[in-house]
DNA sequence: TAATATTGTGTGCCAATTACACAATGTACT
DNA sequence: AGTACATTGTGTAATTGGCACACAATATTA
């Protein structure tokens, strides 16, 4: 009893505050209630796939960025303004994965909170405070070193996490991100993963240890790269990273035009 | 001028049938707003890939059939709630694929109508009529003679319509139709669609040639009837079904244990 | 009984995937 | 300077899978 009026009042904090964020960045807008946008923003670093998350003041556990959607913006669009809120980016490479529309989706798993109780509290944007909130699951690929991780001032912080070693999750947003990541394998083939989640230069061991994260499995290093320079898709550059007491790599960059042929014509860097 | 009154005449009666209708088959029902759900209904009959559609009276055109999504019940539930009410079906194979939200997805292609005009008009649902409606789109499969197309009595008709030959269609339907398509053709692999809109029995060359419709393309006969039967998911009846003048084919059923096991395996029957 | 259209099964070629081996390189240590 | 070592770069053979194609079996009709 005690426990659930903690949660539901940490709810309501959030709710405020989110408001009170989205006011003071955007101004009055006139949101649709009931439904949300959640962006699973991935990026790669130290051979590490990560997700940008963010916490709340007073609120243990972290979760996914998110914001509502104007009446007078397409969710395209409003997934870019949020996206472009939290990491200060434009023109990301974004896509819509998922709706999540669980009635029990903003529960903690274990908590046995009774939907339409008398704590009920209509907000600002005419949602039930409580009522289950539909949220869009879109997921970005951005260069780690480009995006600056925005925490406003009601966030507690903002960072990278590990793919493989997430925080306590709020909500349904572990689910979230698994459903991102299966999302992100099985369009390896068909999508510029690769092109948007490396820095510009990059050596095909980096390459294939992001394939090889993404997949979940390791990768003969021979046929990789036989495999992705028969595609036709990397320029070789005259440069060589230092890596130590080993020999160097050469450094690769995409050759966009041909990328983007290559996935009109379907034959994308799968495997 | 004079167009645009019409159009919006037409919604209001749209809006305010639908609403009745929703309120006769379900009683009183809490909506959110802004929000609905779109269901492209596939069936399969005499070698030709059909959706089922709707018309309004006293509208042109045919659409999706549709519905709002309540407060009490997840988005997967009220899916299915929708398509009940549409076939008398239940227990059906139904995916979400995507979700809609452009902001003149409800505009017919060539009308300019102005959104936030004077004409706003405020359902039931506390929707601004003429707002854009942000719509979740999930697809089914079902075995066309399992199927009662049911019309209520708002509806002008209820039909089957082949896949290759649509209507006028209302709204962004057509699209919503297209990408559907497109999501079962990718999914053919690792989906069973073969098994959800084929018949309990049916021939080699009638599965072919729903692969061959949904793949838009031609498949040789003796590869695809060697690829697969060695998947090891069909089994071979002792009936043959009679086609006239030419060798009786035989008869299959899908084993849907080793379906399943092929899937999760990932070794779909695909092409 | 022959003609015809359709089903059922087999064979060989080519491309793609996979398994596996060895040479080249950059640094550190002796 | 020379050797040890880990890593990169390239090659080759075996296997698998997709694709093109040929022929026998079957059911009806003329």
């Amino acid at each position: 009893m005690c426990k659930n009026h903690t949660i539901i009042f940490t709810f309501v904090i959030m709710v405020q505050k989110m408001d009170m964020a989205d006011f003071i960045s955007n101004g009055f807008k006139q949101f649709i209630p009931q439904l949300s946008i959640d962006c699973t923003i991935f990026g790669y670093h130290e051979n590490q796939l990560k997700v940008l998350l963010r916490s709340w003041k007073g609120v243990d556990g972290w979760c996914l960025p998110g914001g509502y959607i104007d009446r007078s913006e397409s969710i395209e669009e409003a997934a870019h303004r949020i996206l472009n809120e939290r990491t200060g980016l434009t023109n990301v490479f974004l896509q819509q994965y998922y709706t999540f529309g669980d009635l029990r989706r903003l529960m903690n798993p274990g908590n046995e909170i009774l939907l339409k109780s008398s704590w009920l509290y209509k907000d600002a944007r005419g949602s039930w405070l409580g009522d289950r909130t539909i949220s869009i699951g879109y997921y970005a690929l951005i260069e780690f070193s480009k995006a600056v991780p925005k925490p406003d001032e009601f966030s507690k912080d903002c960072a990278w996490w590990d793919i493989q070693n997430l925080p306590v999750l709020l909500f349904d947003h572990e689910q979230m991100i698994n459903k991102a990541i299966n999302t992100i394998r099985t369009q390896l083939k068909y999508q510029p993963v690769g092109l948007n989640l490396l820095p510009n230069k990059f050596t095909l061991p980096e390459l294939q240890k992001l394939y090889e994260t993404i997949l979940d499995r390791t990768i003969d290093r021979r046929n990789f790269q036989k495999k992705i320079l028969s595609l036709g898709v990397l320029k070789r550059l005259d440069q060589r990273r230092k890596i130590g007491a080993h020999r160097s790599p050469s450094l690769f960059t995409f050759d966009k035009v041909k990328y983007k042929r290559a996935l009109s014509e379907s034959k994308g860097p799968g495997f």
